[in-house]
DNA sequence: CCCCTGATTATCT
DNA sequence: GATAATCAGGGGC
């Protein structure tokens, strides 16, 4: 088990997390699904603009958590890529609950035996992760090693698959989303109802 | 199964 | 004022 160079780029980044397994206290999550957003680069990487309001974590220190409020609604988390200073993220999507199952279903408000909601979809989603890891926004820039804890695979993934990424209205069919395959954790991929019906919008 | 909508707030135009 | 790296729930087929 090597531990993974967060002073990669993103895209380099993202397939190699899969499988590793996220640490917030007595809650493990194996990663199963994530996006790369490239900085600068990516019209829909909210560092796009440059170092400015939330992004600015972004342009920090590698290895830290980047946790942005989504839609007004939920908490998402993204692991820091790229060495200070440029900025690139891995935004994590989903994973498969190892620890922890009943504080997470808790979380989420879940009765421990209500059979309609599994266990898989506990943190199906970044909304749904965020909640199952208990993240809030202070949370932001906090680094692993610390209160997060990220544990990496012994054998790299041999079932990775590559996408495009979901729910953005720009850069639609860039093929940034990675995740493994067969794991029900993993929600089918959905093309924004707003993106363009072609792919006008490629460099 | 698919499509549509409301909720809720930081950020951007 | 509009949009957004989302989710849950509803109605229709």
């Amino acid at each position: 088990m090597c531990s993974i160079d967060f002073n990669r780029r993103a895209d380099e980044v993202a397939p190699l997390v899969l499988g590793s397994i996220l640490w917030r206290g007595p809650v493990g999550l194996r990663l199963t699904e994530v996006e790369a957003y490239l900085g600068p680069d990516d019209p829909a990487s909210h560092a796009y603009r440059g170092p400015r309001g939330r992004a600015v974590t972004m342009f920090g220190a590698p290895g830290c958590l980047y946790v942005y409020l989504s839609y007004g609604v939920h908490r998402a988390a993204n692991l820091v890529c790229s060495p200070a200073g440029s900025a690139s993220a891995v935004l994590l999507r989903a994973g498969e609950v190892v620890a922890g199952r009943d504080l997470a279903r808790q979380r989420r408000g879940w009765d421990a035996d209500d059979v309609v909601r599994p266990d898989h979809r506990l943190a199906s989603g970044p909304g749904n992760l965020g909640t199952v890891l208990g993240l809030k926004l202070t949370d932001d820039g906090a680094r692993l090693g610390d209160d997060f804890v990220l544990e990496p695979s012994d054998t790299p993934s041999r079932n990775v698959l590559m996408g495009p990424r979901t729910g953005i209205t720009k850069a639609v069919d860039w093929p940034l989303r990675f995740w493994l395959a067969g794991e029900p954790s993993v929600s089918p991929y959905r093309r924004s109802p707003k993106a363009p019906r072609v792919a006008e919008d490629r460099l």
